[in-house]
DNA sequence: CTTAGGG
DNA sequence: CCCTAAG
């Protein structure tokens, strides 16, 4: 059987054959077949091959063009702004928000038109929802502690008379110049300058610009209140808002978590995707999922929301983590298997903090529509949209155009001798792990979340008599939410910069283990932790702690690719998933009890009279009484056993088992499996117990 | 829940 | 040992 990672690699085509795992009957051991190869083609191209797709399917005419033309470009560079950094043999391309040399990534317009009022974009056919959010999706980015600045704008027009997709601009990286990233308030968790950039076109611009106070931010309010940053993206729109809404609040888990096994890495081994860690499989299966998936999947809800504060919870949830990884690794299980845990990089994203500080800043901005119309600049959480209403008549129908997407801040370490596709899917995975996570859409009126979706546009007071102008539109993480009773005084949510931290394991770093270790590295990584792991703990870091405790200190050696987490602590939070505390301990990895010599041969003495099929059995029959040895392990034990009869004595380890009962093993191993002792209804005659096992080999 | 296998 | 797809 192929393995499915490497299936995932395949990116050789549009969309990959599902290839469903063969009977059991036929899943007989085979060498492992490998796929070395990598694909070839950057994960940008994929995305945009699928975004080009659906835009032309989607789009009913006009406006695709725009879009399109940008679509395919992999990133921008902008090379003022563009900082490379030999470090340790690994360049790193630092992609500063604005200033990045990844300007962004851009999709294409998004245009939504909705009939009667907001609140039906939720009512938008499946279609239109999915190309929406297809599109929308296929521009993920991530958050980065330092900066980390998603700009949506969202063009709505109320325009009865268009029903057409209103031609858009897209905007170009060089178009991109608001931020100012000030390096010399970058060390500071709340230091930042954010300009909100220009308009383009003839589109609202959207300046938000803040200078925090670094320490008033940090130190007073623990609270990293950036507008920008979040990852948010998604025009998903979620049926019951507000229950998802209610439940992601309370629940949410989030993790970004890296752990020391990562068979399911990159490619290259030394280019990796730590913190989001996206496994290239999953990344493309992922996108191709949300990209091509017709219906969108509710947001899993999660149990908890747990923050990581003790190294302990640390290492539930890494092992949680892997969980998740691995269960997500290949597919997308039934929901129902999923629990809660399907994703490996979670969001939290607080809904109240941001609005607070929407409120802060509606800006309005007169286009000079002749029309009344209102343009406003929102921003939130590092999302601005440009909103432009045309008010003209009651009626009317909205209509949104997303003007662009920006891929927030990615710090990457590559090798220089990785290769520039993999380069390009290093990008793609950080993007696409954004993605993966969903997203849905935040309404704001006049600071405040529009959290009933039932309303309509006139009962939420959206008319276009009130304050269109205070109008703005969030991407949130759709399974993200804050914690339920999270008020806006709970204080954000902040991201957990784990991902970061663990990142920064190499083998050279002892004390990966638990990311607050690595936290303690720099002292800007503040943990705040105060009550167990059960409740609201949140990991408060500084925007760049994380980023400098991995490439400068904990990350001598490092060569991970190291996505720079979102700035805006309070936008994002990664939190453990283990939603109940006893859980943690459970998920521990059981601690190992080598099989003594006793219970090798009590296996062995009932595998020779039942067979190697049936393992309950066994296990009753011969470890009735051994609660810590499920007919699982005996499998597995005897799995070993025969591997370890089958090769030379000097190779074996542990406790050495007698050569005697490993060849019984061995006969017994030759015996079943030319009986087939499996299923059928008459067992084969037991093995018989004898004192020259030789013989029973040439049975 | 069991099995069978890959990790 | 873990994880999971198949039964």
């Amino acid at each position: 059987m192929v393995s499915k990672k490497r299936q995932d690699y395949g990116f050789s085509g549009y969309r990959i054959p599902v290839i469903p795992r063969a009977p059991r009957s036929i899943r007989r051991r085979s060498p492992q077949k490998k796929l070395v190869e990598d694909s070839t083609i950057s994960a940008f191209e994929l995305l945009a091959a699928v975004a080009g797709k659906l835009l032309q399917e989607s789009e009913s005419s006009t406006s695709s063009n725009a879009a399109e033309g940008k679509v395919h470009s992999g990133f921008y560079r902008d090379g003022n702004k563009t900082m490379i950094h030999e470090n340790d043999k690994a360049l790193k391309l630092r992609y500063l928000d604005q200033g990045s040399c990844v300007e962004s990534a851009f999709v294409p317009e998004i245009s939504i038109q909705n009939r009667n009022n907001l609140s039906n974009v939720k009512g938008l056919p499946q279609a239109e929802n999915d190309s929406l959010l297809e599109r929308t999706s296929a521009l993920a980015s991530c958050n980065l502690p330092t900066k980390v600045d998603y700009d949506m704008k969202l063009d709505m027009c109320k325009d009865r008379s268009s029903d057409g997709v209103f031609p858009c601009k897209v905007e170009g990286g060089s178009d991109d110049v608001g931020d100012i990233y000030d390096p010399k308030m970058d060390d500071g968790p709340g230091k930042r300058l954010v300009n909100k950039r220009e308009q383009v076109g003839d589109l609202t611009m959207a300046n938000t610009s803040r200078v925090k106070d670094p320490i008033e931010e940090c130190v007073n309010t623990n609270v990293l209140v950036n507008s920008e940053s979040s990852v948010q993206l998604s025009l998903y729109s979620d049926p019951n808002p507000g229950v998802l809404l209610q439940k992601h609040r309370n629940d949410v888990k989030l993790g970004i978590r890296d752990d020391d096994e990562n068979s399911f890495g990159c490619n290259k081994p030394s280019t990796k995707i730590r913190p989001f860690r996206l496994q290239p499989c999953n990344g493309y299966r992922r996108t191709r999922k949300m990209l091509t998936s017709k219906y969108r999947k509710v947001a899993p809800k999660f149990k908890d929301r747990h923050f990581f504060n003790s190294s302990e919870g640390m290492k539930s949830f890494h092992r949680y983590r892997k969980n998740i990884c691995k269960r997500e690794r290949c597919h997308w299980a039934p929901i129902k298997k999923r629990k809660l845990f399907d994703h490996s990089f979670e969001v939290a994203y607080d809904q109240e903090a941001s609005s607070e500080s929407v409120s802060n800043l509606p800006e309005k901005e007169m286009t000079g529509d002749k029309s009344s119309s209102a343009s406003i600049l929102h921003k939130e959480n590092g999302v601005s949209a440009s909103v432009k209403a045309h008010k003209k008549s009651t009626d009317s129908k909205v209509k949104f155009n997303i003007k662009s997407f920006r891929v927030p801040e990615l710090q990457i370490e590559v090798p220089e001798t990785a290769t520039v596709g993999s380069l390009k899917r290093m990008v793609m995975e950080a993007v696409t792990a954004i993605l993966r996570s969903g997203l849905q859409v935040g309404v704001v009126l006049q600071g405040k979340k529009v959290r009933d979706d039932n309303r309509t546009l006139r009962q939420a007071g959206i008319s276009q008599s009130s304050n269109l102008d205070t109008l703005g539109f969030a991407l949130e993480p759709s399974f993200t939410h804050v914690s339920g009773p999270r008020t806006p005084k709970d204080g954000p949510l902040v991201l957990q910069c784990d991902a970061d931290l663990q990142s920064s394991r190499s083998p050279a770093s002892p004390n990966y283990d638990s990311g607050i270790s690595n936290a303690s590295l720099d002292p800007r990584l503040v943990m705040k932790l105060d009550n167990d792991i059960g409740s609201n703990r949140e990991l408060i870091t500084s925007p760049k702690a994380p980023t400098d405790a991995l490439k400068d200190e904990a990350l001598p050696d490092s060569k991970a690719l190291v996505p720079v987490l979102p700035t805006n602590m309070e936008a994002l939070a990664v939190v453990p998933f283990n939603s109940k505390r006893k859980h943690n301990e459970l998920s521990q990895r059981r601690t190992r009890r080598p099989f003594s010599v006793a219970e090798v041969e009590a296996l062995v003495e009932a595998v020779e009279k039942l067979g190697t099929g049936r393992w309950r059995n066994v296990k009753m029959r011969a470890f009735e009484d051994a609660d810590h040895r499920t007919y699982v392990d005996l499998k597995d034990k005897w799995k070993t056993l025969v591997h370890t009869a089958s090769i030379a004595a000097q190779q074996r380890r542990g406790e050495p088992v007698p050569q005697e009962l490993l060849n019984r093993v061995l006969a017994a191993h030759t015996y079943w499996s030319q009986h087939q002792p499996k299923h059928g209804k008459h067992q084969v005659e037991p093995l018989q117990i004898t004192d020259s096992p030789v013989e029973m080999v040439g049975a």
